[in-house]
RNA sequence: GCGCCUGUAGCUCAGCUGGAUAGAGCAACUGCCUUCUAAGCAGUGGGUCAGGGGUUCGAGUCCCUUCAGGCGCGCCA
């Protein structure tokens, strides 16, 4: 019967046992009778400390009056070993430190070839519904590179909990209404007029979009068009916008689908205007009693529910702000599609957002919890080490798919996920490209690259067992505790909404398992070595491919 | 002014709900290929965890405070 969790399991063994020795020891008398401080069961930073460590002696050290070593020294004398324990110490400042049994590595070993391609995945999050909004970049025009990493920030925490059991849905939020469309529309105008009655026949409006991909819009509208007349314009803004929006929204999608990123819903504003769902969501705050009016507008008492001021929801004008509809998407997400939690990816130019959002959840009546919010911190873009500059006067910077001509998408997938989100990050282009040790992500590629070699060097049965060998060695030892570490990161990933983790964790496989190559022969070895040893390397390339497959980047059979 | 985030080796960063002598990678130096991929391994040097208080068996981690940097505080989105 395989474990999913094998580390999670041998804590809870070793805690139980703990318990169970101290709880000898008050029916011998050596230890009072004390309600318990909760202990934790650790791999210890130091593995020669051994594989596991009980701080129960420390946690209690009060409740039992006696000093820490004493205490151990009590528990370990009175704990039942059973097959998996070698040998049980005290050591440092009181730490019960346990050296696991050849039996353990072994089964440790067998179980991870038995789950294969499932090893990694628990049922911590069972089933629970989850959408992850992600980018949710305007469609007025390309992406950057804060859309870049938070794309993969999103796509890899979507991962992370689909592996951790939850049903997860990703998110792009289309704004494809609204004041920045309206301006978007105004610029094209302005664009196509312009190529029709030349340069200087009409002034570009100043808080229009200034960027080359406006032009290049009106023109392609131009090349398509072959009556356009000017007479009507609230009409021709919004065919242009209509056009504008289509092709922007496609390429996106492109570039994200060139990046790995495949969305399960494209989310648009405009929906929430046309089925009457913003509408609906201020009568709701206003039955609530969380509306008045002042100045000719609409107000929610946000300062009711923990903001610092108010907001505004209908502009005197008549239009919602864009606080009113995004509230609606809120709502909508909750409310009308029945997801559990909603985590938005944010950069943290928009953290002001997050306690906002909460207010109006609370005045609509879900539980603010429901919301959490990942802030990223956005991207210095560096060339050789020195920051790389982008030239402000063209309007241009680095965009998405520039990135993706410069660096493989597999290279800026596991870059962009190296650190946790809320660092501030330095992307350096030219270290990304280089293709060697400097790099990451070849390290661990080429970890797996050797293991295939070595598949298809040695002749051994393995047939999905190490059949019993002890695995003696520290190299051994270390390289399967690592590997049983997996599912723990992905747990530990997954509540922490750190996709990181996973980045850092297939890092020290990648390490251990190089350092174990190194020290440990398999080629020539006697029979029994080899086909432990094997079948450790099979195990390591299943932890390997498995996490870079939830990375979604290729784990290569050659280099 | 108020709020959020950050400050760990020369550089880029880890450090799990507080745990043992604070760790990696890069850069520098020294070793290791007649045997499974040297895109690798082993080793050396490198630190006032921004400063100062506090909480306790124990603080890089929690609380307070000062300093430095980033960002946010529109009837923009």
């Amino acid at each position: 019967m395989a474990v999913r969790n094998p580390l999670e399991h041998v804590k809870a063994i070793i805690k139980d046992k703990v318990a169970a020795a101290y709880e000898k020891c008050v029916q011998d008398g050596v230890l009072p009778r004390a309600e318990l401080a909760d202990f934790e069961v650790e791999v210890p930073k130091d593995v020669s400390n051994g594989d596991f460590s009980v701080n129960f002696a420390m946690k209690n050290v009060k409740l039992l009056k006696k000093a820490p070593a004493l205490i151990g020294n009590e528990i370990v004398s009175r704990l039942d070993k059973g097959g998996l324990i070698d040998s049980v110490s005290v050591a440092g400042p009181g730490f019960i430190n346990f050296v696991l049994s050849s039996q353990y590595y072994s089964q440790q070993v067998d179980n991870i070839l038995e789950l294969g391609g499932e090893f990694g995945k628990t049922d911590c999050l069972h089933g629970e519904k989850i959408l992850v909004e992600f980018v949710s970049a305007n469609p007025t025009g390309p992406m950057h590179m804060g859309n870049a990493r938070g794309g993969i920030i999103g796509d890899c925490l979507a991962s992370v909990l689909s592996y951790a059991g939850a049903d997860v849905s990703r998110e792009f939020y289309v704004n494809d209404a609204g004041n920045q469309v309206s301006l978007f529309g105004q610029s094209l105008y302005a664009r196509l007029y312009q190529l029709k009655n030349g340069e200087d026949s009409m002034e570009f409006p100043d808080d229009g979009y200034h960027g080359d991909d406006i032009r290049e819009l009106a023109r392609e509208y131009a090349q398509q068009h072959e009556e356009i007349s000017f007479e009507d314009k609230p009409a021709l803004v919004n065919s242009l916008v209509a056009f504008g929006l289509e092709k922007n929204i496609a390429r996106m999608k492109s570039d994200l689908k060139k990046y790995k990123i495949v969305y399960d819903k494209w989310f648009r504003e405009s929906t929430l205007h046309e089925s009457g769902y913003v509408a609906e969501t201020i009568e709701l705050l206003d039955k609530a009693g969380a509306l008045y009016e002042a100045d000719g507008a609409k107000w929610f008492r946000a300062t009711d529910y923990g903001c610092e001021k108010d907001e505004v929801m209908v502009k005197a004008n008549g239009f919602y702000t864009y606080y009113a509809v995004d509230l609606a998407y809120h709502r909508n997400k909750f409310a009308e599609r029945g997801f559990e939690r909603c985590i938005n990816v944010l950069g943290a130019d928009h953290h002001g957002h997050t306690i906002r959002y909460k207010a109006g959840m609370k005045a609509l009546n879900i539980e603010p919890e429901r919301l959490e919010v990942v802030l990223m911190q956005l991207v210095r873009l560096m060339r050789d080490g020195k920051p790389f500059k982008m030239s402000k006067r063209t309007g241009k910077s680095i965009t998405l798919s520039d990135l993706l001509d410069e660096i493989p998408a597999d290279a800026a997938r596991f870059f962009f996920n190296m650190n946790r989100s809320e660092s501030v990050m330095d992307f350096d282009l030219s270290l990304a490209v280089k293709q060697d040790s400097e790099n990451p992500l070849y390290y661990v590629q080429y970890a797996h690259a050797r293991i295939c070699s070595i598949l298809r060097n040695v002749n051994a049965d393995v047939g999905g067992s190490c059949a019993g060998y002890g695995f003696d060695t520290a190299h051994e030892r270390a390289l399967i505790s690592v590997l049983s570490r997996f599912p723990d990161e992905i747990v530990s990933a997954a509540k922490s909404l750190e996709p990181s983790k996973i980045t850092k964790y297939v890092i020290d496989v990648a390490a251990a398992f190089h350092s174990f190559y190194n020290a440990c022969r398999i080629k020539g070895e006697a029979d029994d070595v080899v086909r432990g040893r094997m079948a450790l390397v099979l195990c390591t390339k299943t932890v390997i491919k498995n996490a870079l497959s939830l990375m979604n980047i290729e784990a290569p059979e050659t280099m």
